[in-house]
DNA sequence: AAAATCATTTTGACATTATCGAAGACCGAA
DNA sequence: TTCGGTCTTCGATAATGTCAAAATGATTTT
């Protein structure tokens, strides 16, 4: 569950983030026996701890059925997260030019926590499309293109630890299943640079991503492109172009500069200053 | 802070709220020390805290200079409230029409725990208007439209409740500055159906807002239409009547049916069943 | 209606657990 | 290097969260 050494976690803390998490698309409203079952957790442990929760609008309570579900404080963190990421409001242009130019969805991901978070989504704009309702999706890292871009560029020891512990969830026939596939085809993605997945989460599905990169030669997010994969192929070179160029141009915002020397391996060190 | 009665609040878990809400527009990145003094707490109370919201993604930590700054796992439970929200569902066209129409900014705003959050959001279309980012604003009852005609249709126990511990912040000085006052504009509300925001929260702008209500008469939400004070006055009494007629025509999608022999007062019940 | 079942909330006693202060580690600056 | 500062770890203490059980409340059955 929790990644690093052990430092001491603070038990209630942790049990309600448990609670918290017990929410998923397909449990939006739960009940305090529901929770406690699910956690095996005293009802009345679960009872303190949600009300809690309640108090700082984070679950709210549901009159009608007198389920739990989560609150709206929620939009306004998120908010305030989202108007505070760099990343998203330099990238931002860059998506809506991809898609503008290849009337395909395009996606911005950020790192953090060895995961992939999507931060801003432009659609193909059929008549008004408003809300990226995506934004804040994850993304399994061995069966994206952005996954494995992210991974690919990490140092060796890291990624080490991330795959020794990482689970190789089957979505298709065509998802990388175990580690030694998937190290193989991350040099290869070093090599050129830039990501494909074909049908490895999705079938009909491509998509194409590209790193960005920090300063430190650190991966902090990835572009994508995605699409049906029959209209994909048909201009997928002009598409890897531009998502190279465009994520060169965004890590250059970000203070990135290609060292030619490095530059053949792709060792970035991801600076745990 | 909390509201109601005492219901035993689990202190770490306060607590971790508390560190959590340390963050705001002008306090994205806060360091240890920073965090502990604001809330008189050991640095090590709050490192414990901090590590545990850390594992759950809730709280990251900056690598470049050290700091902490709200996790990216809020835009996933962000968007997994926002997508379980079926006023947004519903409301969300009707908003589209009335920008459409009116050309003019639309809000959806949805009560929860007294306190209305804006969840849906329609810009006049500039070029290629894409995400609300306004979404997970917070409303001053006392000063805009929308809070406005929330109070105005509290049962007058819970409005008193509400009042007698609000403090009403000056924004300009046509912002309604009293409980006496409010009152009486209150009454003028229920009267009309609709609220309207006359340069209270911010000089030159002008709201119109009207309820949503559910099948129990209870204001579930609010839509609103707001905009530059001169262009709105020109077809003011048009908009009216449209957000009106839309405010209805979703709260009859919520089961509210309106009781002509109620109708006259107001009076809703605000059914804690 | 009354009784019974179920889920939620409150209570009080206990031992686990969070807390604090102090000490240790880790910077960056002088 | 040595010094300020901030962050992290550690161990003892008592305060706090936890549990089981009882009380309340809602809903259905007889």
């Amino acid at each position: 569950m929790q990644n690093r050494k052990n430092p001491r976690l603070i038990q209630s803390v942790k049990r309600a983030m448990d609670i918290i998490n017990c929410f998923d698309p397909y449990h939006t409203q739960l009940s305090l026996s529901e929770i406690s079952k699910k956690l095996n957790l005293n009802m009345s442990t679960v009872h303190g701890i949600i009300n809690t929760l309640c108090a700082y609008s984070y679950i709210d309570k549901n009159p009608e059925n007198g389920k739990y579900r989560l609150g709206l404080e929620f939009l306004v963190k998120a908010n305030l997260v989202s108007a505070s990421l760099d990343l998203k409001e330099i990238g931002y242009s860059f998506l809506m030019d991809l898609t503008k130019k290849h009337h395909e969805t395009t996606h911005l991901y950020m790192c953090q926590h060895d995961q992939l978070f999507c931060i801003a989504k432009v659609d193909v704009p059929n008549n008004y499309s408003i809300i990226s309702s995506k934004t804040g999706g994850k993304l399994p890292l061995h069966a994206s293109a952005s996954g494995k871009v992210f991974l690919a560029y990490k140092d060796p020891a890291e990624l080490e630890r991330i795959l020794n512990e990482y689970e190789f969830e089957r979505f298709t026939e065509h998802t990388i299943a175990d580690k030694a596939q998937l190290m193989e085809h991350l040099q290869e993605i070093r090599s050129k640079g830039y990501s494909t997945e074909d049908e490895e989460i999705e079938h009909g599905a491509y998509s194409i991503a590209a790193p960005v990169k920090d300063a430190a030669h650190a991966v902090v997010g990835t572009i994508s492109i995605v699409g049906s994969k029959v209209r994909m192929m048909k201009n997928k070179e002009r598409m890897i172009e531009d998502i190279v160029e465009a994520a060169h141009a965004i890590s250059s915002r970000f203070g990135y500069k290609p060292h030619p020397h490095y530059a053949s391996t792709g060792t970035a060190n991801s600076s745990n200053v």
